[in-house]
DNA sequence: TATGAATGAGTCTTCATTCAT
DNA sequence: CATGAATGAAGACTCATTCAT
């Protein structure tokens, strides 16, 4: 009554966002979200026509934060040998990620483990298709570029190092780590990842 | 009536695994699986007291045999720097992942993935736990062994790959990888591997 | 949808009502009584939370009465030798209970019948032994106040003195008495119990 | 197997008294009954026909007991005014009822608390329906006796002392008296009771 | 915009009993 | 005499969604 009306839809999303993120997409009850906004069970479908399309309400955020990642990673800046000798490249991609993971915390949560049952439940392996298929476009170009290294690595590889991100994701939102831990991760990940693509790049 | 008592079980057992792969446990209907198995709903309750007894029922052996790799891993055989120069020992115990994982296809998506509202629906978690103690138990003992290397190495860090371990048989099943495709990974992941940890231990 | 809201919760509640004293609590279904409403099972619970709510919505005003009758039983007006001589004061209790019995026939019925399985299971129980305490207490003060008479009385005579309330209301009931019949049979009783007790207590 | 038949089946009347004592007849379960006896379900019925049959078997003396009870209490030995002055002859009835609750405890319980569901659920009723008969045609018999007595009773009030037998042994049963509890309150109640009936009757 | 009412399909599990072997 | 298998009905309750007002 009283309340704005986009208040309204804001706290239907909020209590949904908490909902969603305690009992998942398909246990979370739209009785209990309404109860809890003080509305109207009906009158949700007021704001929305359903249940997904709050979900989706509440992802699109991050789904936009995400696409412009990778978007950004795709770009040609990345094609040099310098890319595994010096930290700076990785250590921009990775901190790229350290902002997701940090402004979107809740909705990679929801995203990456509580989305089954909702249109999205399979944008995490789609993240790893694409991841992947960029993966193998850039050691193509890179050949191309270096003749002399190895680019001789299984699809699969490429695509378990793809979903490492997600999962290094997920295992950071899980532990709920502070700035300070996820820093020391990133810098222990990056030298162990570059030893490890150089070893079989054969660089040097 | 025709059909045989034990056929019955096991075309339970079979029909249920499917439905746990396709929606999971929690959205497994045993109506469903009482109609594809052309029985009656409540004649299941004469194989199995109830839908948690037949998901541990599948997992049963599975179960097992990760018991038995997690204690085989834990042995002292590794406490060597050759660990990280020969391809011997990492060989031989992702070889025993392997095993696990075409032996296991079916099982390890359901426990994986797929046991949400079940009794297992922690083992993932408890499995990485366990591994991340074992790794860090293993980097002490080393330390003391060989006082020159570096272990000053985030929890989190070994706590990432530990976690590897079951995402990479998470791929490795959601992908149906045959056994080629297998081995050809496990030598490229060792290589990149050791490099990594020869890199983070400074070992020359 | 013609029928208008209030009139279907009343008509769920008077269904319920005679189903619960056909078939007692437990052995009622909620589906029957959808049925018998002509409403969709599911609907019942957009007016009761569970059958439990059904059942103590319509006992609610029986036990508001019962409470009251109690509190005003145990007043000290009664302390005197006269209650065993003269009609009045015994007179008065029954008439009270008599009222209770002529306005809650059906409820009664449920609450001292039908009600096991529900939260009001042991009302009866504990209507009694509160019945016992005051009726203790009451031979007590009574000894006191006339220290001649004799109140050597076991506390099990006591406690079947006190479920006779209750057992002559289930009698009543179950055999709908008219007014006149009860009013005939009360001075019967007080009678009866008035001669019993004086000849226990040893009044003259 | 190495069982003999008739120690199966008494075994199971020994459990399914204890089940229905416990549970009361409607919530004892066949399956729990056949568990508990280590037998099969379905063998139960080569035993007994169905769950009423066995409830019947259990009570079968206790209703033989109260049969002859009842015959015995409607002798002519009763029709004498000294009924009403000395206590020998209440005495005698009152003993005949605590032998039953003596011997028949755990029935008891059964019939008049259990059987609620079971083809005995009205027994209670019953009895004391014929009670009150029997009362009845006892004060005419005495009025034709002693012409000088007066019987104008209402056949609710005999109702209601025939129903005090059957509520009697149930106090007694529920409360676990034992012996001399059992006998002091029986004399209280036959001073009670003698005083009251002078009273009414007019005897003196 | 907001509401209360309504729906039908769905959840897992238990029940007493029957029947062929 | 004993068994395991089978059945259909029933239990209370929840679900997301729709609709008339």
């Amino acid at each position: 009554m009283q309340t704005k009306k986009e208040n309204i839809r804001q706290q239907i999303l909020e209590i949904a966002r908490d909902e969603f993120t305690m009992h998942g997409f398909k246990d979370t009850s739209m009785r209990v979200i309404a109860l809890k906004a003080g509305i109207t069970l009906s009158n949700i479908y007021n704001y929305f026509r359903n249940k997904d399309e709050i979900f989706r309400e509440i992802l699109y955020p991050l789904i936009g934060a995400i696409e412009k990642t990778l978007s950004d990673h795709n770009s040609n800046d990345n094609l040099t040998l310098d890319y595994f000798s010096t930290d700076d490249y990785q250590s921009r991609d990775l901190k790229r990620m350290v902002t997701l993971v940090e402004n979107y915390k809740t909705e990679l949560k929801l995203l990456l483990f509580k989305s089954s049952g909702s249109s999205y439940e399979n944008y995490r392996e789609e993240i790893t298709l694409r991841n992947t298929e960029m993966g193998l476009e850039y050691l193509k170009k890179m050949k191309e570029k270096y003749p002399s290294i190895s680019v001789d690595v299984s699809t699969f590889f490429v695509h378990v190092m793809s979903s490492m991100w997600l999962n290094i994701m997920a295992e950071i939102i899980s532990h709920s780590l502070n700035h300070e831990q996820i820093t020391k991760f990133i810098s222990e990940y990056i030298e162990f990842g570059t030893a490890g693509w150089q070893k079989l790049m054969k660089i040097i």
